[in-house]
DNA sequence: TAAGCCTGTGAAAGCGGTTTCTTAGGGCGT
DNA sequence: ACGCCCTAAGAAACCGCTTTCACAGGCTTA
């Protein structure tokens, strides 16, 4: 239990016969140290058993070595495995270039929040953040010369760096697709819309009907928020008012399987009578019967991304928003 | 992009006319100082617009506000909600208790990994294991005082703080319904078996074997890693070498799932024919068809627990092992 | 051979808080 | 009134590492 005092600097020095300064050197790999003395530091360190103090570290020289992965959402959104996997693929990058991942799930609200105090209090190098609803606190960060990444498009044109899933793309494409299989009536049901995702992945979806000369019904639109329940409610409702709607394309998997449960409970075949398209293509698409067809986004790549972009602006290398491809993947139900 | 430098304690103590010390007492609740002082050097934080300085904070105390998350695995875990929401729950205590989490999603492996270095490097206040593989460098750890808690039962038995669910009393739960629901050959498809808690889960449906007087045949226990892909491929063999098996428990449910998918396109009716449990109770057992049997177990007040119990040693306070109970959700599957 | 340059190294000044040690008063007891 | 104790608040040491600055000594150049 004795929180057995660790060694510093001062004995490392001591026992190599060497001064604080050359160990600091050998140990950041300065390579102007002479080889004899730099062994000797090294034999040193090995046989303390020395582990550098990295508040210390972090304190003198200014750097922490974290990034803060913040996801401005409740907690409960970690039920998703997205944000998981796409934390796993920015955590990934980081590590490789010797930094930490700090995890942060909170709504992000005010300027005056934990996480707000807690990005501005020094702790970290940089701060990627996910599902965004609103740009100031990054605004307010970025001023203070914070390296910001936001996953997602933001909403206000700034200089940020941004990276993306190509959203619009993917629901033209699964929307394109629905009508190409001779669905007539192609019905939405969108993401939380205060997100610009949700927004473009809308804006897919009427592209198409837009390039067709028509306009989708009103009714056909139904605005979601990503959840099972949701997905569920906002079907009924819409066969309520659309007993012949024959494509459903919805903007995440569990509102698919949402739509799909009710039309299976009502009689209606899936994909014979009403073809559905998921988003995400997640495990649940691949476990569910019949498996749903389902826009792929590369998540953990999409996390790599994020990653290296903060790489490059720590490193102050020019970088460019990166918008990722989607892929659609055809399964059982569409 | 200016790093525009942040005001410190010495300009606050300026502007309120007071010591440096009179301004860390303030900022740091000490009673004793005259309420007039503390006053004006409130006002100076705020017309300053101050944040702490968390690095000097730390080094200066002696303690970060850093907890770690370590996940013994590789970052696809992830995939699984599980750890999101175990994460979630630890977290929010964290939180509520001015702490923050840091992420590690890495197998832990040797004492000499990149986890285990970050862990003695003094930039946490203290860790908390999930999926532990190995106890060695727990032991290590708590050697050398750093407070640690284990979410799932250790390999040794030490002092180690933990908390777990009844993974035992969940399988035995599962087995026993299942046979009270006239299965007469249940098989098992267990999870990654080099955690205690596949183990555990094991040894709860044996219990149920053993009570009956009977030992479950050859082939019925099937060693699976928790994916979808291996529940698919064990229950072919499992069809293979027993094709009157009649219920079957699968130790999370994504095996679940495979299972079912593998019956099902046999033409196997579940549950008329072969009854499935999973374990967890995640979503995808919510949105399969047939909706599927599940133990759940309560995963953010896992993560909650847990949480408080490395709270409750940073207080220096007493601690139990914490088991919580599990529950079987019936639906369709069994 | 003297002046001018590197180059490797040590001394020491921070980084921005926390905490111990001291001291100046104020209240109280006799 | 005098001495003692207690309290509020300042001075200064300190946490462990980084980094600037200065300096000695060896080399090059004229």
């Amino acid at each position: 239990m004795a929180p057995k005092t660790r060694p510093t600097y001062s004995v490392i020095a001591k026992t190599a016969g060497v001064s604080e300064a050359t160990v600091s050197r050998v140990l950041n790999q300065d390579e102007s140290v002479h080889p004899d003395r730099a062994k000797r530091v090294l034999e040193a360190v090995e046989k303390l058993g020395y582990k550098k103090n990295r508040v210390a570290s972090a304190l003198a020289s200014g750097r922490t070595g974290l990034i803060a992965v913040v996801i401005d959402d409740d907690l409960s959104v970690f039920a998703d495995p997205f944000y998981g996997t796409v934390t796993s693929g920015v955590s990934r990058v980081l590590m490789e270039n010797g930094l930490q991942t700090v995890l942060m799930v909170s709504p992000v609200g005010s300027l005056e929040g934990s996480v707000a105090h807690y990005l501005e209090s020094g702790e970290v190098d940089g701060a990627i953040f996910f599902a965004l609803h609103s740009d100031v606190l990054v605004n307010k960060l970025k001023k203070q010369g914070l390296p910001l990444v936001i996953t997602g498009t933001p909403h206000s044109t700034s200089d940020v760096a941004f990276v993306d899933t190509d959203n619009f793309g993917g629901a033209y494409t699964a929307t394109k697709h629905l009508i190409s299989q001779g669905c007539k009536k192609v019905a939405i049901i969108t993401g939380d819309i205060g997100t610009t995702a949700a927004k473009q992945r809308l804006d897919g979806y009427l592209q198409v009907y837009r390039e067709t000369g028509h306009v989708p019904a009103k009714g056909l639109i139904c605005e979601g928020d990503y959840s099972f329940e949701t997905g569920k409610a906002l079907t009924e409702k819409l066969l309520a008012t659309h007993p012949d709607v024959d494509g459903i394309f919805a903007c995440n998997d569990l509102m698919a399987m949402g739509a799909i449960t009710v039309l299976q409970d009502r009689g209606i075949s899936v994909p014979e009578q009403v073809r559905v398209i998921g988003f995400d293509d997640s495990m649940i698409a691949q476990t569910s019967r019949p498996a749903l067809s389902s826009i792929r986004q590369d998540v953990v790549a999409l996390g790599e991304a994020a990653g290296s972009l903060m790489i490059a602006q720590l490193n102050g290398e020019d970088f460019e928003p990166v918008i990722l491809p989607t892929e659609l993947v055809l399964r059982g139900s569409a």
